[in-house]
DNA sequence: CCTTACTCTTAATCTACCTTAAGGGTATTT
DNA sequence: AAATACCCTTAAGGTAGATTAAGAGTAAGG
């Protein structure tokens, strides 16, 4: 069963016994996603927190000039939600869209409030969910403001080798902050070497 | 009394009763911190979760070239740490200094637990500071990707106006992730317009 | 109060990265 | 199977921001 993967997740922190699962089980939602389709659009209110079974999605704001620049990508494994909105209930930011067909399950914040206050543990393992996306994000600061387009791409690399295959480089460039253009120069750059 | 402006910060969040208050009195430490002094030194274990009364700190990285990079600038109000090693117990890849005489007042990770265990609240409270330290960040990246150096410095005003004063440009460059030089340029050309 | 250590600015030169444009290639959709 | 949309690369010219150096101004600490 795919709620399999949802559940095993959390053995990379406090497990899950089969009372607890059962009862996460009831209050997640399962959803069959396809290529292109967005599960949160910009103004719109994120109502769900997400978790990817199978598949992948990107998480991207739009500027002014019409460009879009990712913020995350979220494969097999892996968690997100626009945080503000969620928990704040404004309207988002950002979109969020499949870039693979996708399965995910997704739980309500009434729902997931349920879950913290009915076991301690779901508490614990939400919150190191999130500090481990606080450390990540803050490491892409880091790189940001002391590192070169190259050395952005080689840490991009190592940290995500499962999504290298799965990515156009138009998307990893939009992660990276730079252009297309310029991503295919420090590749081929980087062959040379 | 210091240990009020420690109180009433959860006032922003769920507001403490006396009970309460009284149990994290308990369990924080007061110190005052010199200017230059260092709280956390690359390669220590960043053993408290700290919070600023009075003053400012400044959080940066030392890459290959010895070049200063800040992550993060916390003043009255603000709490601050290095996650990785607070958590995981690592060698911090950061050092924490401080840039004006301060007052704080530190939590360590076993009083910190057991305010969880006891009492939800807690463990409410500082999972939105968490949350909210995550959007700083994650806004953080977004720019970083997507605005030029003056639109970044233009956000920086808006965003820290009561640190604008307080800091040298130095610092805010190493924040922005540009040089002093550039810095010097885009306010000039501001002045311009 | 004096000294020493920072800090800010300017300007010239240099480099990383962007923009525009164009051609060929590879998936997706019909 | 054809059509269409998307993707990758190359190259020329342009701009944002780095580097180096130097002088003047300001703050910190003894």
């Amino acid at each position: 069963m795919i709620i399999e993967k949802l559940f095993s997740n959390f053995d990379n922190y406090l497990p899950l016994n089969s009372a607890e699962k059962q009862d996460l089980a009831g209050r997640v939602i399962q959803r069959k996603i396809k290529r292109k389709q967005f599960i949160l659009q910009e103004n719109d209110i994120c109502k769900h927190y997400t978790f990817v079974a199978e598949g992948c999605f990107k998480k991207f704001q739009v500027d002014d000039k019409g460009t879009e620049h990712n913020l995350q990508f979220a494969a097999e494994g892996d968690w997100l939600m626009e945080i503000v909105s969620f928990y704040l209930e404004k309207p988002s930011r950002v979109y969020i869209e499949a870039i693979e067909p996708s399965v995910i399950f997704q739980i309500s914040k009434p729902d997931l409030y349920h879950l913290y206050d009915s076991n301690p543990k779901f508490d614990r393992n939400f919150r190191v969910i999130i500090e481990n996306r606080l450390v990540e994000t803050e490491n892409r600061v880091l790189q940001a403001i002391s590192s070169t387009a190259e050395e952005r791409y080689l840490a991009f690399i190592k940290q995500y080798p499962h999504l290298l295959s799965r990515l156009p480089n138009t998307q990893i460039a939009s992660y990276l902050g730079i252009t297309p253009e310029f991503l295919s120069k420090v590749r081929k750059d980087l062959l040379k070497k």
